[in-house]
RNA sequence: GGACCUGUGGUGCAGCCUGGAGUGCACGCCGGCCUGUCAAGCCGGAGGUCGCGGGUUCAAAUCCCGUCAGGUCCGCCA
């Protein structure tokens, strides 16, 4: 249960031993543990068993009576460890081989009976474990989490100063930038009418550093973003937020990569391999998607080739795709028309299934329209087995790929809390995604990305396939991070700008405080941002990130514990200068912190 | 901004489809019994604005509308 290793956890001041360290060896000591009461046996007046526990475990007390107690207690029990009968020893508890015995009990805190039940056994309704969050962080699954986390901060941090990466914290207090997620906003009581806004990252600010000659920053950083909340994504997020002069991606990669999987080891004692690399464009070609699952098989197979000069019509198309779903031969018709109907909203044409057989190579509603020869090279380019299931989709290259990138999740994708961890690189990114209402080019990553050097002097000419010196980090299908090397260079920054539509004074008045420090003497840098919330929830099993969080906030961005947010006073908004347009919602009422 | 799911003693659920007295289960709580339990056991008891508001009906936890809260997702997240 305790990630602290035991030669730094030294028990001091009103106990001389942790609940969960006792173990047969100690037996004959007399020692104090201080904890909470998890749950008491009652055998009579004069015997009864209290379990104490702590963040290291449980250990069991043989009291003379327990009337008086009562759980979440908070106690202090001073007594003799001594070894159990054989018959009595409890496998299930790391000190189930000894108790605690003549115990002296000290009531240290009292305490209500607790709103929900804290054995991990017991399931509680999330609102209610996070208006109580200070009794829920005592469950062995949220001391579990956070312990985790530190320890993944600590490799982390471990890693990045080995390599040479200096701490600098950067401001909270930072100033607007319109573009990208929206901000939130601060206002000055100095400066009525204007405002500070939390960063969003501190992008500007490390490349400013890069400017001011510390070559190697990091910082475990928080960011904010004014955007709607999701199981992965919280108002407030922290980062490994990175940034390097004088290197290049292969080099931010490694450190990276370095630093990821000493924290993987760290908690999890599995050592991640070296972190493959593909480009955007072949995790979409293998995987239908940016951020691939690589616990699994099931890779999509182009069968634009195989099909070409068939009858049938639908596979008339640019790019036809499937997929091999071993052993899904036999699915009843309802499920495989689920599927068809789960293509379709997934924005598919249509879905064509086929059944690998023995004898007629392929059973579909279409067989009839696809030749023998055309069905062999279907059954040899997918390797599908008899009983095998065949799933095809066609049409443009990049929807047809993801539809069946969706597919290959529904149908494969192991539980998160499924080991292993499976780290890759996806490099390459199009620099532009695509073009917005204004018919401008919308920035896949930010403006300052570094476009890739063979694409550059495509930039005027065909900017959509641009590829970018931008890169992802994925574990196990989540997207963990992103990053880029950046554009030092006025003149290639100028030409970005341009293709974004951001005209000379669009750029001065939003970034002018970059670019006028980019004109004394810019080193050619790159960073990166690894979102620590998802990692952790990852090393920890956790598919939601409000898991490994101490005070979360729900969908709707409310704290169930203080409240908050919650309307200031007259008087405060006075201060500020800020007049409140419409009143508070009556939902205001809506949390009263026990 | 939108779609879907959920809301019933302190906790977790069943009941809702097919309306008929707040009916039930488990845990917890309170009291009693119990000297080797370990999610102890046995006996007894208390505890309810069926989220809230409106409508339909002789009658609503149940059907309808609205609303609030929690969740998952789309949009959004340079």
């Amino acid at each position: 249960m305790s990630l602290t290793s035991d030669e730094t956890l030294v028990p001091a001041g009103l106990r001389t031993a942790y609940c969960g360290s006792l173990r047969a060896a100690d037996s004959g000591r007399t020692v104090s543990v201080c904890g909470w009461l998890a749950r008491r046996r009652e055998h009579g007046e004069h015997l009864a068993f209290a379990d104490l526990r702590d963040h290291t475990g449980i250990i069991q007390c043989v009291v003379d009576g327990a009337r008086d107690l009562r759980a979440e207690q908070v106690l202090r029990v001073t007594g003799t460890v001594r070894l159990r009968p054989e018959d009595k020893v409890n496998p299930g508890l790391s000190t189930g081989e000894v108790e605690l015995g003549d115990c002296e009990v000290e009531l240290l805190s009292s305490a209500e009976a607790p709103p929900f039940s804290l054995d991990a056994r017991s399931e509680t309704d999330e609102a209610v474990r996070l208006r109580y969050r200070y009794l829920d962080l005592r469950t062995d699954r949220m001391q579990h989490n956070l312990r985790l986390r530190a320890q993944v901060n600590s490799a982390l941090r471990r890693a990045m100063e080995r390599q040479g990466f200096v701490e600098i914290e950067t401001p909270l207090l930072w100033t607007p930038t319109p573009e990208g997620a929206r901000e939130f906003a601060i206002p000055s009581r100095l400066q009525r009418g204007s405002f500070y806004v939390l960063p969003q990252s501190p992008q500007i600010a490390k490349q400013l550093l890069m400017v001011g000659g510390f070559d190697r920053y990091y910082q475990i950083a928080r960011c904010m973003r004014d955007e709607d909340l999701r199981a992965d994504r919280q108002f407030e997020f922290t980062q490994l937020d990175i940034e390097a002069s004088f290197v290049g991606q292969a080099e931010i990669l490694e450190f990276v990569s370095e630093a990821v999987i000493e924290a993987t080891f760290a908690v999890s004692g599995e050592r991640p391999p070296a972190i493959a690399t593909m480009t955007w464009n072949q995790a979409l070609d293998r995987f239908g998607t940016d951020k691939p699952d690589l616990r699994f098989g099931m890779e999509l197979v182009d069968l634009t080739e195989s099909v070409a000069g068939a009858e049938f019509n639908a596979f008339k198309a640019p790019c036809v795709r499937a997929i091999s779903v071993s052993g899904a031969g036999e699915w009843p018709r309802s499920r495989l028309d689920a599927l068809v109907a789960r293509a379709q909203q997934l924005g598919a044409a249509g879905l064509v299934w086929m059944r690998a057989r023995a004898e007629d190579v392929l059973e579909s509603p279409v067989a009839k329209f696809i030749s023998e020869a055309h069905q062999r090279r279907i059954v040899d380019a997918t390797s599908a087995e008899p009983g095998d299931l065949v799933l095809v989709v066609a049409g443009e290259r990049e929807p047809t790929c993801k539809v069946l990138g969706q597919l290959r999740l529904d149908l494969g994708q192991p539980a998160v809390s499924q080991r292993p961890f499976r780290f890759c690189w996806i490099t390459e990114f199009p620099l532009f995604e695509g073009v917005d209402d204004e018919g401008h080019l919308v920035a896949a990553h930010h403006p300052f990305t570094m476009p890739h050097p063979d694409d550059i002097d495509m930039l005027e000419t065909d900017p959509l396939r641009v590829r970018s010196q931008s890169y992802d980090l994925v574990l196990n299908g989540w997207e963990l991070g992103s990053g880029s090397i950046r554009i030092h260079r006025a003149d290639v920054q100028r030409r970005v700008f341009k293709a974004l539509g951001i005209t000379d004074e669009d750029a001065e008045s939003r970034f002018g405080f970059l670019l006028g420090a980019f004109r004394y003497g810019a080193p050619p840098h790159g960073g990166f941002a690894v979102g620590l919330d998802r990692f952790v929830a990852l090393l920890a099993g956790e598919d939601n990130i409000r898991e490994v969080i101490a005070y979360p906030k729900t969908q709707s961005g409310a704290d169930l514990m203080s409240g908050a947010p919650k309307p200031l006073t007259d008087k405060a908004l006075a201060e500020l200068g800020i007049r409140v347009v419409s009143p508070p919602a009556s939902g205001a009422s809506r949390v009263s912190g026990a």
